[in-house]
DNA sequence: GATGAATGAGTCTTCATTCAT
DNA sequence: TATGAATGAAGACTCATTCAT
């Protein structure tokens, strides 16, 4: 049935890779990759089993290529060019950076159930090619972001960019993780209305208390 | 030829489930659950393959029964009852805590593997009843810890206790994660040492430069 | 894009199945008729799958057809119409036939290995088929020249022509076999230039030692 | 079924292995190696498709182990350490030898079968080690006895030797190539009885007509 | 006629589980 | 109780063949 029509050659094909690695990603984060099997993905992609090995060569190669196809979306950069020129301006990126990478779990938390459950055990070079993807692509937004405020003495001029881009991430990923990806019942009542702007403002601010509010006399 | 002293009857039996379930628990971890065999299993146990099956009904059974045999230690508390009296002595604790933390999830990074492998297995149950565990617990801690550092002016008095006991732990887990779990290469090179320090410095002083330096009209 | 000309209906048809018979010829060869696979054969014929069938209803059709287009030359006559006056005019034309025999050997050996293996395991009639070609029509000629040579009193008359009209080709076959088909190190360092001859002498003198060489009155 | 006697060990392995390989030979020699499946191969052993994978690790194991389990009889020797004293004992001798060969080739024809559907399979080496067993074994003894025939005068002492002992074999081998192995009807009526002592007679005394027959004191 | 995507039956192989010893 | 051979269901993958375009 899903025979198509020929002109669009080249789109074609496309369109078939796309349609088989969505019906996997349902499938694999249903299942888990080993439990999945063809004839479950075929199915769901309305496909036999044959047609499947058109278009990718293993179930293996199916993991692979669900980033590049299904998750490319995730990837879009959170910090746009932002660069924050006051402090308040860079709580308000910070806020929105959150709120985003939030959302973005929240929808792609199926699969990032069969990421997390199928990558240890896969091929190192399978592992690599994700994680090149994943944390980093949203990390090297966050440190240019960073040094620019850095610049502009926004931020602490010593701060090491490098991990604290990551650190920010982090505090919500324990959050994330436990909700959306291991679906336990909420840690924390409140939901991320509470928490994000708790972690942003610990990120920015941390948990000691400002002298009278930075006005006066330096540390002291 | 595993043939134990007969006379402990009961114990016996215990002590072949033990060491089954250790078996299982390495396997499981090197593997994950759906490529371990039970012929590995067996063989890791130094046990036919049929004994197996005269203490534990399936292959299933052993990942259910697991945790209660080896992750206990997991859970041993990192904040003991530490009270913190001065903000030098709370950032000595804290860098403590983190050391711990990483320390503990790198001994544990097999069993965590496995957990993550099992995860589709897993009923919601029981991943509620393996969640209580983990972070939760660490949290707890920390929030008295917390509550005592804000009764003594030590930390902000506005600070959500609940969420900020686990900004810190998560913090790190992006790190671990990555590394421990997915083995990746290091994301930063500088390893723990660098980053517990700088996770800690965040945290309690935040990203923004302390009072006086940012002397200028900040925000205005 | 093998679109050919059209003005030569028929003669494009038998075009086309000549380019089909000899891809699936040369890769019969090469794997096997099992291990050969459609597709390897319509990319050695630079058509598609699906061409294939519009002129070979199967596979085993294909194999079946490979002789009449390819091995036609194999045999062609390696005994014209020649019949021997002496002796040695016979032993010339057996050793010329024998270099003929060895030299088509050679030249045909990728598709005997196919004929070869595939043989056994095709239906009673497409043996037969085959076999009817193979040994039997050089043999034919073999016959008649042994007929005539008799009737000159050049062989000897109590020879059972039908059965040594096959022993000559015979005794080359083994060596053919094992070093042409099988594809194994030479058996006899000297190669056909000393093998031919040998055989020719064994053929016509024998093992034993003549008496006095053929001087006397003759048989008469 | 197949649960057999424990005390024997090894020894039940040994059987195992066996009883499959002759299986397999037997699956093989009907369908060819690449027709053959394991589930025939299982039938035929009267054990389950499972079973087999306990004693082989691959269907191509199968077909490598073959030989030294059941073709080792085939390389008894044909010519024991017979040396022909008079021409009639070497013709008593050579009739004998032949017989052998037939009678081999027709018991064993189904291993043929199996090791010609396996060439395009088979590594170069594996090749070269089946046949150094085939041919060159029973060759080998003919040389032998072709030197002493020739030390005693019985046979002409310009005879290459490792050639001639090709000869003779080879002279049969059309016959039971055809008759036996590719099972095509009879070439020639009368069958081996006529085949083989025309073969030996012209091995012995060639096509042309003795002179004076081979009157003159033969061995004396 | 030519194409090549779609199909699905058929294969090898793995592995949890059973059970005779 | 321990063993490990036997089992067979299940799954990844191949490929001859069909057929819409």
């Amino acid at each position: 049935m899903p025979r198509i029509a020929r002109n669009v050659r080249g789109t074609l094909s496309e369109t078939r890779r796309t349609q088989i690695l969505e019906a996997a990603a349902r499938v694999f984060a249903r299942r888990g990759f080993d439990r999945a099997t063809i004839q479950d993905i075929a199915r769901a992609a309305k496909l036999s089993e044959g047609s499947i090995y058109n278009y990718f060569r293993s179930k293996e190669e199916l993991l692979v290529h669900i980033p590049q196809h299904l998750v490319r979306p995730l990837f879009i950069p959170l910090v746009e060019g932002d660069v924050p020129e006051t402090l308040g301006e860079a709580e308000e990126i910070l806020l929105g950076v959150c709120h985003g990478m939030v959302a973005r779990v929240q929808e792609y938390a199926p699969f990032l159930k069969v990421f997390l459950s199928a990558l240890p055990h896969l091929s190192p070079a399978t592992r690599e090619h994700y994680m090149q993807l994943l944390p980093t692509y949203a990390a090297e937004r966050l440190e240019r972001f960073l040094r620019e405020g850095i610049r502009r003495g926004i931020f602490r001029a010593d701060i090491n960019v490098e991990i604290a881009a990551r650190l920010l991430p982090g505090m919500l990923l324990l959050f994330l993780m436990t909700q959306e990806v291991l679906l336990v019942h909420p840690i924390v009542a409140q939901g991320y209305d509470s928490i994000i702007p708790e972690a942003v403002r610990l990120f920015l601010y941390g948990a000691t208390p400002r002298v009278l509010t930075p006005r006066p006399s330096a540390t002291s």
